[in-house]
DNA sequence: GTAACTGCAAAATATTTGCATCCTT
DNA sequence: AAGGATGCAAATATTTTGCAGTTAC
């Protein structure tokens, strides 16, 4: 799915500030952060429009939020199963310690946890930390 | 274990501040945020201070930061087999959606998860987001 | 006494809001 | 034409750094 097909999808105008987000995230392999973001988009974006970008995006149910133990917030696309409003309702991601970048791992699945009594549960995010592929060789 | 002992432990003096955070943590049965610890304290601390205990008590293996979708970074108490640097391999988590509050439920482990070939574990955070028990009631 | 800790001021960073203008539909 | 999206300025929030003074040991 392209850039502008995803955007006309989601309800949203099609800008060249939106598809060019939409296209990091698309070649990116991995999660992005805010900054991420500015740096890949070259020096005249308004960094007060790409904050509204990546809400507009998570609102719509493109990106989600991905877990990070450290500082700033990081987005991933969602993938197929998500609709506005209706994430994924499980999301496993690899962060390796030594490069930085997380990774989502669509293939991998969490097994089922038994919650105490009287716990509802309607979402869930696995972060698993360590070194990644690319990292260990 | 009492404050006073637990910064004994951990090589750290005893402070008021210190000790006063430190009781925070051990009266609530939820992670707490920075801004939790400043309501909770009462007017006359210190900013500054809280970081940088938060810090020193993250460091030396008191507290872990605790996943969170939202905004903020939380802490909550290493139990036991925390050590300086060494910290628990696995967390589980539980948010409310409904009251915010993020617990750590320490009955539930995480199975195991088959990681891709070439990918190291070192640690596991696992974040359930659902409503609670007191909330359900 | 000494090193560790604190408190204040200030810097650096991150995020949000308001508003006038521009652009997509 | 109309409403949504952008860009700039500025407000707000968050976190870090420097340094002088204080305190635990």
């Amino acid at each position: 799915m392209t850039a502008a097909q995803t955007l006309r999808n989601a309800d949203l105008r099609h800008t060249n500030g939106r598809e060019e987000v939409l296209n990091l995230f698309l070649d990116a392999d991995h999660a992005l952060s805010h900054s991420d973001i500015e740096n890949g988009l070259g020096p005249d974006h308004d960094r007060v429009t790409i904050y509204r970008t990546l809400r507009t995006f998570v609102d719509k149910g493109l990106l989600h939020k991905v877990l990070d133990d450290g500082g700033n917030p990081k987005y991933a696309l969602c993938r197929d199963t998500c609709a506005s409003g209706h994430h994924h309702h499980e999301h496993v991601h690899f962060k390796c310690d030594n490069c930085g970048q997380t990774t989502c791992l669509d293939q991998v699945h969490i097994p089922a946890v038994a919650l105490p009594e009287g716990y509802n549960r309607k979402e869930m995010n696995l972060l698993i930390q360590g070194v990644c592929l690319e990292c260990n060789k």
